[in-house]
DNA sequence: TTTATATATTAACATTTGTTAATGTAAATA
DNA sequence: TATTTACATTAACAAATGTTAATATATAAA
């Protein structure tokens, strides 16, 4: 049984609206009238619009850092790591699929110092992703390639993914898509 | 001896500032404080904020809808016609960068009956990219994968490149970008 | 020289937007 | 029962924003 259900109701449905619009698209009242009283009474949950931006980056930002630094901690081969790594973004992607859309397209909206603060991060995150595929080329498990550019390809092969899991069809199993993605980055799709 | 210089840096000037802030983010009087003079001068270049995104958009659009349907009249294999969909794609981004990062990031900010006139013809896109790989596995020069996965693994793989062209680092040689990525799109990461 | 075009300014407008103050009420807790 | 907590309202604000009207000037074309 589940408390204060309005509050919850309020982060769900504004990340929802938020996603749907664009969180400069969306407006103090946008968020009042989908949850059907006033707008005065948002300021009962959340200090101010960014407040809530912010609130939601990085959290999710937080859960995706940590994932990485704990696969990075073991001693898996290079390859292996990449493989976890594909599967606990997809697994992440499945269970926050919107928290994840925001991820991906609202962070500009961020103002200083937030802003650098999160940039900051991203930064970090992908060199981590650039290290393990350096060293996975070091090693011969990869094949040997621009590594800049095997960077951006990794990541851009998984920020499409909450696609999958936001709207109202009937969501894949994160199992398969989790091989079919596995596929496409290691093997490609030549034969 | 280019004329009417003044009005091409009002366009090349609010493209840029778009890209760099977002669409929404970005006011008139920004580009008029970019461009040094009023905000009521913008007027005599176009009639509307609005009418400032769909030019860009859809001029982009229309070019690689363009060279997509010119790729497909071919005779080509789907894997020839892959081929060059990915070498025809990083050439118009490498010569209008700001304007595919506007297509990638902005599009949302379109207003009907643009937005919808928009996202229908990305679905006639991505339909026509799906098509051409559903038709390489089916002949068997692709690996037998989930198509839609393909295709939005596929695209996926091109949409960021806009990035190695705005901003002022030294631009990736074109012919080099496109050797990796397709050897990442058809051969992947592994050896 | 006259005319048309491109480029500029000032001033103001109607809306929209985030936010606050003051206050009330129903429900949970002590 | 008394009191705190959660949830709600009305009314208003200051600032920001897209846009327009009226008008001026420098330049290029006729």
């Amino acid at each position: 049984m589940k408390q204060t259900t309005k509050k919850e109701k309020f982060f769900e449905e504004s990340l929802k609206l938020i996603h749907e619009k664009g969180f400069k698209a969306v407006t103090m009242r946008d968020i009042a009238q989908r949850l059907d009283f006033e707008p005065a009474n948002i300021y009962n949950y959340i200090d101010s619009k960014q407040a809530l931006l912010e609130l939601y980056l990085f959290d999710i930002s937080y859960e995706f850092h940590d994932s990485l630094n704990n696969i990075l901690k073991s001693s898996y081969s290079p390859e292996e790591k990449l493989k976890l790594i594909i599967s606990t973004h997809i697994q992440l992607t499945a269970k926050k699929p919107y928290k994840m859309a925001l991820l991906v397209n609202e962070w500009r909206n961020l103002k200083e110092p937030k802003l650098t603060e999160f940039t900051e991060g991203k930064k970090v995150y992908e060199n981590k992703i650039r290290d393990v595929i350096a060293k996975g080329i070091e090693e011969g498990q990869f094949r040997s390639m621009d590594i800049e550019i095997a960077t951006y390809s990794f990541l851009s092969s998984l920020r499409w993914i909450y696609d999958k899991y936001t709207g109202s069809e009937s969501k894949i199993n994160p199992f398969e898509l989790e091989k079919q993605i596995s596929d496409f980055i290691f093997t490609g799709m030549g034969k």
